[in-house]
DNA sequence: CGAGGGTTTGAAGTGCATCAAATAGTGTGG
DNA sequence: CCACACTATTTGATGCACTTCAAACCCTCG
């Protein structure tokens, strides 16, 4: 059904006509976790877009150690922008948890953008943004400390600015988390530990309650350059 | 002159239309270094066009400590994102050298990007592009130590891949190429010495020879995941 | 119950930051 | 053309944050 496609926000501006020639070459598909969905520079002519689940973007060197790209959710896209790296992917996926992906063909999207300059400027926002997300990202890795970017990133799992205390669960291991924070599994769970210790949270196992929400912003957001809560609007394209 | 602005590779795609509202509200401008261009969280409707120079692009935090978004050089813009961030530019500026720049309106090009589908897509291109630019950053971060990012940094002024010694002079002084490189002027200091020391380049000043660029490769991109030099494509959108 | 991955803890090392001070470089006015 | 003032850069000594390596612990699941 193309009520399937027109649920996702990223789609909200496009033509009918897309919905048809999407809905004709739809695939859904299911990824265990670990399990690799793209490679890097493997020629493209589908893009994602995730239903459910996490999604893992990477690249790795020759020696085998990888750098994080991004951790996507539901309802974001990957691999759309093979479109403006001559068809190949600029990195490579895996299902972070277990997922399940559309796979959508690139041409449609390619047309759609030339076609529909309300979509096309709907992307670029979506890009810009994405963009001012990366920005805020490289700031973080800067200027705060391991402590710290785990409280930001605890914060921005926090359903927006609801005052009191929060519950939260951690979407997937805390290994993952490390290395998306740019640190290493030890240094994550001592650090987490010194978070607990300054700002009073509690930690039972990956679930954690931030008893007093201002208490880690002020401890956490202190170091940055965009006050409170720093989540800008969440990307839908990636 | 129209000629001003069509010799910028940004605008190959534009209309006549677009260059006609473009030049009627043209305005140039020279700023000192240091001179503060745009600031952060501003009200914009103008973008800017670097005619020649180094602009710094950064935010600050509340107590003062400042992150580096970016430095640009001639021919690349600034400003236009604000078109996607509710008309207000999500960083500061200022020149990081004396430079020239075009100041345009923002308005004329939104209305490009709507009626020009072909130069949305290549504006498209641009951020997309960029955005690699930006997942590399993240990545040279995380892997590579503070004399490798010096060298990938050297290699990138290099133009291109001329396989003899190449001679560069730093664009901007140290201090700046420091906190670009996110580190501290005495780190880059030392970092450039042991550069020298396992590199054989040659330092006078702020003139660098790179005796051996496939040396300089070896030793500064072997922890990353793109091969070679690693410039993808210069941006000419900020 | 036992295997295996994820997580924590400990001890030791490394790289970068910090603070302080010396040195080199640059532009100015006399 | 020189001396001074000011800034950029280097050097040294020390500290801290994060990493590394190694081992224990824990939890889940067959």
């Amino acid at each position: 059904m193309i009520e399937d496609l027109k649920k996702f926000p990223a789609f909200n501006t496009c033509s009918d006509s897309f919905f048809n020639r999407m809905e004709r070459d739809k695939r859904r598909l299911t990824f265990g976790r670990r399990q690799l969905i793209l490679l890097a520079d493997d020629p493209a002519d589908r893009f994602y877009l995730i239903d459910r689940g996490w999604v893992k973007l990477f690249r790795e060197t020759i020696e085998g150690t990888e750098a994080i790209i991004d951790i996507l959710n539901t309802g974001q896209l990957f691999g759309d922008t093979a479109l403006f790296h001559d068809d190949s992917y600029p990195f490579s996926a895996e299902a972070a948890e277990p997922c399940t992906l559309i796979s959508l063909p690139l041409g449609p999207l390619r047309e759609e953008i030339t076609e529909n300059s309300i979509f096309a400027m709907s992307m670029l926002t979506t890009m810009a943004r994405y963009r001012r997300q990366q920005d805020l990202e490289l700031e973080h890795r800067t200027l705060q400390n391991a402590p710290q970017r785990i409280g930001c990133f605890l914060l921005r799992l926090t359903n927006q600015d609801m005052a009191g205390p929060a519950i939260i669960d951690l979407p997937y291991d805390k290994t993952l988390v490390a290395s998306r924070l740019g640190m290493k599994p030890e240094t994550f769970s001592r650090a987490l530990a010194k978070l607990k210790q300054d700002t009073s949270i509690e930690v039972r196992g990956s679930s954690i309650e931030i008893t007093d929400v201002e208490r880690l912003e002020r401890y956490a957001c202190s170091a940055c350059s965009s006050e409170f809560p720093c989540k800008d609007g969440s990307p839908s394209v990636a």
